[in-house]
DNA sequence: TCCAACTACTTGACTAAACATAGTAGTTGG
DNA sequence: CCAACTACTATGTTTAGTCAAGTAGTTGGA
């Protein structure tokens, strides 16, 4: 079960996922926790998503707004801005390049590994 | 040219990208500055790289000794130790499912784009 | 001879972002 | 009335990449 990710590695993918999510579908903070949960990144936390929420705000790339809820405190609704649009979609590219070249190196045979066990 | 990327993207893949590099072949700090460039990250630079190095050495996944240069100073070459090899081949099981995660959610299509232009 | 350019590594301050934990509040149900 | 769930906020820590400066060794040209 490959759950406990490198948390370093997540670092700058996390908030393309988040403006992704919130381009599908607007949401909130802790929806959004348990649709990444169920994407497969299980061990992100509450106190990840929350603060990277704001920091896209704040950024301008999602813009927000309460919606009182009757099951619970008031929500807090982002979606994309036409910035965050772009930040998506410029992002994704430059993911895509990093995935390209990442992989391109992994994917090469490494001669003379040494011997484990001895 | 997809040269400028985004710094948080690399993290945690660089020290993957190193212990590959130093499985290929023993290399010290510079070269592998260059190494990196011929692949395509141009725009890695020393002060991320050497630190990197370092940091892998003291962790313990990586050995260096020192080889005097008949071009310049001494340099530091690497190679991954056995825990080095376990780090690579771990990390790179992580790395390739954290692809898979983002791809899959990056590759859904967002409906209802809002128009640039208005 | 000297100094500029290239090679090669080190160090320290700065910054971004994920993690961890605690705290505040509203709602529901026993 | 309080425990559990929902939902957001705030704060501090750690990791790691960036930037800038500095130290040295070598080579080659003015």
């Amino acid at each position: 079960m490959p759950s406990a990710h490198d948390p370093q590695l997540l670092k700058g993918v996390l908030s393309l996922l988040l403006l992704q999510l919130l381009a599908e579908r607007e949401s909130y903070g802790y929806e959004v926790v348990q649709r990444l949960h169920e994407i497969g990144l299980a061990d992100v936390l509450e106190g990840t998503v929350y603060p990277a929420l704001s920091r896209l705000e704040r950024e301008g790339r999602v813009s927000a707004r309460l919606v009182s809820s009757n099951a619970g405190p008031a929500r807090k609704y982002y979606r994309p801005t036409p910035a965050g649009y772009e930040a998506l979609s410029a992002g994704t590219a430059s993911w895509r390049s990093l995935v390209d070249v990442v992989g391109s190196v992994l994917n090469r045979p490494t001669p003379a590994e040494p011997i484990e066990g001895a």
